[in-house]
DNA sequence: GGTCCCATTTGACAAAAGTCATTCACTATT
DNA sequence: AATAGTGAATGACTTTTGTCAAATGGGACC
């Protein structure tokens, strides 16, 4: 309004627009700092501060190519040695588990953006890791996606229960939810199928039968499996399905060494999709964390469930070497 | 398997992997150069080496998002004044004319691929500016787009002409592509007339009838306009269109400056969609480059054939002056 | 086993980027 | 009209990053 100032409020006139000609100098264009400052007229920590603004602002976006993860040695090769579409190997972290299981988890939340497509049916799957990919996955629209819930829920204190996952996902990618609104384990396998003859469930269960990609990660067979410490298995029906050759958990079914299911006691009574209808889909996205889940991860792939790795390095080693 | 010919052994065992890992702890864990040194027990100096072969094959990938163009002042001013869904300004170049031209290209480049999504059938005009933004575009798959040539071929020197363009956008897009096979210019209204009567002709006129979404640029009305230039019309021609109030040139179509058709001796020799079939689509995207295309700009606007627009700093301002 | 070749690595130096206390112009207040 | 307050801009200094010529070590060849 009053006339430009040619002092400091000329800066302040064009606004946060210098801001935004600062960042495409710099970014774009490739300019450094003080050519910058020349080219307008300011100092070089203004520049300085421009760019972190810039930056504060979200202006600047940093990332990692999936090629990086998935074209390196390790990638090809694990992809090749299992007959997998792709593997994403992230870089070992070099503190303990918890930082090898965030890399994890935040690479498969990169990754599976640009896995997805319109048109999707993805089928989530549950567990500690699944809601962490949840979680540190982006905001991003993918237009007509369904997600659908796998399992049912079961009340963990973890707060990681199938249709926390499944629903966080769905938000993350602003995608239709269909949830299945019954526990994952019921008492009886008399209750179990009651619930399944019922019209609404029965819609909900063939409907996950429709999933094109499914999301998942595997539970190892041990004791302090979350298969046991989230109750849907007591200890005593756990040990029985060891005893019978399991192992691995796949949405909260046994599978063998051979990726083949375990039957057991548990089978009747637990509501959600089943092994079969998991093999052979258009994607199967396996997040695996955690060497004790090396064989785990191996029966599943064998089995057919796995197109899609995603992974650490050292899983990954562990993986070529078991097989 | 002959072993890879490996260069320094040790640190070769993991390969190229290291340059991954040395990619992730600076980028994504933000660690400087010196800490990622000692975690990997290699030199300062060979961090950067991997940082800059991780540059080079490019996994990392930095750009500035949309919305530091378009929500910055200018940007919402332009957008609120004349009541577009969307202006995208660039910061002006300090260079000449081919610097902010580029920088306009490079803009509409970088935002058109956020503008469309699946299912979208896209119309694209033709000229130099058009030719440009396709060839700056990333190769980006939106799934089950269809790109339509919007007016008729012209024998340019340059190479710009709308066949090229229309092709060149869908290449980019991996979509398919609608060509319009005749001439943007015949030399009499009946073989005009003619033409549009046949066939295959008439149906691809009237595929690009339902495009939903515009790209195009506006000429200018000066005598060294593009139109006449390019031979589409002769120099007699475009000043009787001037003389009848043209302000701009829209798709090969003269208008006035509030946008409508002007009429003349073109108008029924010329192939390919008309005026009004051209206003009022969900999105018309404008790539305006250079001040003296500013009165054409702001006619298109009037005339409601434009949603978005893209220029830069100096026409958005002389656009706001002159309205 | 010795020697050459060559890409990778490295240390020392140079350039660029980041930090911070201070200055400066403008505004609002009295 | 004087003054205090505000927040951007700045210069001096520190840290980080980039460059380059020289060194290193593995493997191939004799």
């Amino acid at each position: 309004m009053p006339q430009n100032p040619t002092r400091r409020s000329t800066k302040q006139v064009s606004g946060e627009d210098i801001v935004v000609e600062t960042a495409w100098l710099y970014y774009h264009d490739g300019l450094n700092q003080s050519e910058i400052a020349n080219r307008l007229l300011v100092s070089r920590a203004t520049v300085v501060n421009y760019l972190q603004e810039a930056r504060e602002r979200g202006y600047i976006h940093t990332k990692l190519s999936p090629e990086a993860f998935n074209t390196h040695r390790t990638a090809l090769a694990l992809r090749d040695r299992f007959g997998l579409k792709a593997a994403y190997i992230l870089p070992d972290g070099t503190g303990g588990q918890d930082d090898h299981a965030s890399r994890i988890i935040r690479g498969a939340a990169d990754w599976l953006p640009s896995l997805l497509e319109p048109g999707d049916r993805l089928g989530v799957a549950w567990g500690k890791t699944i809601y962490d990919v949840a979680e540190g996955l982006e905001q991003t629209v993918i237009p007509d996606l369904t997600v659908m819930q796998l399992v049912g829920s079961m009340a963990t204190p973890y707060g990681f229960s199938a249709d926390v996952c499944s629903s966080n996902v769905a938000r993350k990618f602003s995608a239709k939810c269909i949830n299945l609104h019954v526990p994952a384990i019921l008492s009886t396998a008399e209750i179990a199928a009651t619930l399944r003859a019922e019209s609404l469930i029965a819609r909900q269960l063939d409907a996950i039968r429709h999933c094109n990609k499914i999301l998942f990660a595997v539970g190892s067979c041990k004791p302090d499996s979350h298969v046991a410490s989230s109750g849907v298995a007591t200890q005593k029906e756990l040990e029985d399905y060891i005893a019978n050759g399991a192992a691995g958990v796949l949405c909260g079914r046994f599978i063998d060494a051979k990726g083949d299911p375990v039957s057991g006691p548990l089978d009747d009574r637990m509501m959600g999709i089943e092994l079969e209808e998991l093999r052979h889909r258009d994607m199967g996205i396996l997040v695996s964390v955690g060497e004790e889940r090396v064989p785990a991860a191996i029966a599943a792939i064998r089995g057919g469930y796995v197109t899609h790795v995603v992974t650490n390095q050292s899983c990954a080693a562990a993986m070529m070497e078991r097989a």
